[in-house]
DNA sequence: GCATATTTGTCCGTATGTATA
DNA sequence: CTATACATACGGACAAATATG
């Protein structure tokens, strides 16, 4: 290797180019399907046909099947398959005490917060009043998610992110299993610039407030809808 | 099947008894051979040894490495195999600041937890004094463990205190690494019995308080000697 | 730096057991 | 209750990457 050529060893790997596995690789794809709504909660995923269909022998796809389990975007049935979750009205209230937990001591704590991690926030609003005016439903919701990501962010743990980003992939299984239509969405944006501006004002105590009333309601919301579903599909 | 037979079926499963798979089973053997440390922090787990060892085909032993792989007990390196996870000071740091995500919000809100969560806080910190009055260490740190678990699970939340569990598995990691002696826990059963009292007093503000402390001094002592660790084993 | 051995990554065929029509 | 479809699990094979001498 000649003294011109070797810096590029010091060059960061690009991410794109990380040598990855088969499994992970169906497993990105399937979590993006599932996410996105195109796999809707309950329907069972073929081995034999998905394996076919991305082109990778059964073994492996049964190696994604088991890292989408652990998240909880599948579940898996002995004997019986797995199946893309369906969220019942229990998970609803476990997932919104899970965001509780999460969410609100992060905004407690926003003062300590390098400002980094405020703007985020603030950006993450910014991108769903655009996705509203270009009425994107579907950005919508993701910035809103990207928004409360960024609350439990404030708190500055690699691994409490990580758990956020699952815990908010399974709440978009909640909306999916309703076919939410925007009006879910839209009246929480004017929620979110509120609590940013006061996070952005130093007043904790006032984001904290507004994002404990936007948790109860959405979950009432949620939860009520949830149930008068399950109780129509029980007859 | 006969009348006076049929009452067995209204019977509940019993938990052991529900069929589960071979990846599963070697999943949870393992999952315990790395907590307790038998695997330590850094070993290679060769697929085909192991295999044999545990009478299962290579394509299900791969199942469980990924299954232990998301818990973030081993990690697989492409390639290369899967190693237990060996934890850095900047993994300890993390931790430490999940843990106080979890841990200060809940018991700052005890009130609200039901009083049964509350004894099993304070059955935790009996259990840990027993385990000391007989001397026995490792029964010890589980307790400590449990100790911490049962306090993030004031949040009552499922996905919390599974969350919870494993940030504790992946902690004890963090002392297999530098094989802590008992040293290491001793001093804090006595912190742990007065959080518990400050508990049952419906004192939040002074456990919280407390528990804040022991945080603070068990990260410092973690951490300074983990950075002491990596500067010799780079010479 | 190179050739070799080892180990993983991936696929296929097959036998068995389980759930469901 | 039988039959069919499918998941479970195994073992062998080969390519590709890595580790070793």
């Amino acid at each position: 290797m000649t003294a011109t050529e070797d810096y590029i060893d010091r060059l960061p790997e690009p991410a794109l180019a990380r040598p990855t596995s088969q499994a992970e690789r169906v497993a990105d794809m399937l979590r993006t399907f599932v996410i996105d709504g195109e796999l809707t909660p309950g329907v069972r995923l073929s081995e034999e046909r998905l394996s076919r269909k991305y082109e990778v022998s059964r073994n492996t796809l049964r190696e994604a099947f088991r890292l989408l389990s652990r998240e909880r975007l599948l579940v898996h049935h002995m004997h019986r398959g797995v199946f893309v979750n369906r969220p019942t009205s229990e998970d609803v209230r476990d997932l919104f005490n899970a965001r509780r937990s999460l969410e609100l001591p992060a905004v407690r704590g926003a003062a300590d917060a390098p400002a980094e991690l405020v703007r985020a926030v603030g950006a993450a609003v910014d991108e769903g009043e655009r996705a509203r005016a270009q009425e994107d439903w579907w950005r919508m919701g993701s910035a809103n998610m990207r928004f409360h990501e960024a609350l439990a962010a404030l708190a500055g743990s690699a691994r409490i992110n990580e758990f956020m980003r699952q815990v908010l992939a399974e709440t978009r299984l909640v909306f999916h299993v309703m076919a939410a239509p925007r009006e879910f969405h839209d009246p929480y944006l004017n929620w979110n610039r509120r609590i940013h501006l006061a996070l952005a004002d130093g007043d904790a105590a006032t984001a904290c407030g507004e994002l404990t009333e936007y948790l109860d309601t959405s979950e009432n919301q949620l939860v009520t809808a949830f149930v008068a579903m399950e109780q129509g599909s029980r007859a």
